[in-house]
DNA sequence: CGCAACATTGAGAGCCATCAAGCAAAGTGG
DNA sequence: CCACTTTGCTTGATGGCTCTCAATGTTGCG
């Protein structure tokens, strides 16, 4: 099989129209989004299996398929922070050459689009809707990231956890949004970690929404939204 | 006088050197750090004066000179998170392209090198050198968020307040540093915005660390670092 | 001098961290 | 198939840190 044939046929159906649907490849022509997919590789990961590490050079960019992941930094002293829960419709290793800043594993069986840096950036160099679209996305992670702040410094617990649950509903497709339901396969110390709080003041704040209403919790990970308004307000969306 | 005499003539010495030893200039040759002062222009701010507007179009890129500036992001509620204080050696709006995210203003008499956006990134285009520099530079933005994040999500009120001083601290110019002596223009709740805290709490923390011994205040404004060992650990930095 | 703005300090309440115990589900080995 | 262990979640009790409300300095300015 040529290169140019496994550039036709890597991918198939499901993954190419999610691929073309996303930030990455929005306003693209058909024959440049082509270019793009050219050099682009498929990566299967099993559940725990790092796809990043933080000080490592940055040698690629990747948008998640299906699966969850999670972005983490450590510090010397053993603690460290969450940064996010990725799925698919956002993006990682985004962070503009050098080195990563931060760890990513899969949550879950994942499948992630792997786009090796150097022809990346020199693509985005001849396409320019498509370094348009990279500079849009780096604003989407920092405006991501001061979102984020801003929930840690100033919410109190069960605000943080509504803010965190809001935020992954938003990145439903639609079709899942309207029955409300969310898989959460990361540990309860791992959302503690990314609010800035103690497993336990994480769990006690999952009780709190349970018992007033706004969710339901199962047994297999998964959450119901049951009020999606009031966990909007809290979550303080603006 | 023609914008070719303008180019050369507009900054005094000291601000051109400012600009030359900037992590902007870094590893540029002469004749390509002579195109980049040849779009800038020098902006002068009172105290107070807004330089740039949360969801205004981002037109510009600035580079403080003098002076010290304040970023600062507001919520629908009133509430506000500040991001950064600014002095020389920072950067302001290299959120690339769309619109600010923040609000910025000076909080002493300032001056700051303004690069109107369309002329710089075009020169970026044509500088490989310049474009990693701003590369660079929105890694250590990212960066910088990162440390907070972590700082807000992690540490307790004086420890936060110990992260600030340090920060502000390792940006002084070498000679600055050996003194040890910081001012601080902004006021407690401007601190306390930063820091997650509230400005009682922010006042407390001043306290406890001047009665430790790690700092001394005046009267004006002014900050004495008198163990900056002491405040590097509860500043934790890796 | 008096006012306004800001900083400090105090008292009390509330929220979260810590230490600890109990529970449920999944895996392990006999 | 059943103890036994492991892992993760929940809940309780307690203490400490921070927020809130309030009063008292302090500085600078009209």
């Amino acid at each position: 099989m040529t290169a140019g044939a496994r550039s036709e046929q890597q991918f198939d159906e499901d993954t190419r129209s999610r691929l073309l649907a996303s930030d990455l490849c929005v306003n693209l022509a058909a024959e440049e989004a082509g270019r793009l997919l050219a050099i682009a590789r498929l990566r299967h990961l099993q559940t725990g299996e790092l796809i990043l590490t933080q000080g490592r050079e940055a040698d690629a960019v990747y948008l998640p398929v299906t699966g969850q992941l999670q972005v983490e930094r450590s510090a010397g002293n053993g603690q460290r922070q969450v940064l996010a829960f990725l799925q698919h419709g956002d993006y990682l290793g985004f962070s503009n050459g050098g080195r990563f800043l931060y760890s990513a594993h899969a949550l879950t069986p994942c499948t992630v689009v792997q786009f090796p840096a150097p022809a990346f950036y020199s693509l985005a160099e001849q396409i320019p809707t498509l370094k348009d679209n990279v500079g849009r996305i780096s604003n989407l992670v920092l405006a991501h990231v001061l979102d984020h702040l801003f929930a840690i410094g100033q919410k109190r617990a069960h605000a943080r956890l509504a803010f965190l649950l809001w935020q992954l509903w938003l990145r439903l497709p639609a079709a899942e949004q309207a029955n409300g339901r969310l898989t959460l396969p990361m540990r309860r110390a791992d959302i503690g970690d990314y609010l800035g709080l103690t497993l336990e003041t994480t769990s006690r704040a999952f009780t709190r929404l349970r018992t007033d209403g706004l969710i339901a919790t199962s047994k297999d990970h998964s959450v119901e939204l049951r009020d999606l308004e009031a966990l909007r307000i809290l979550a303080d969306v603006r």
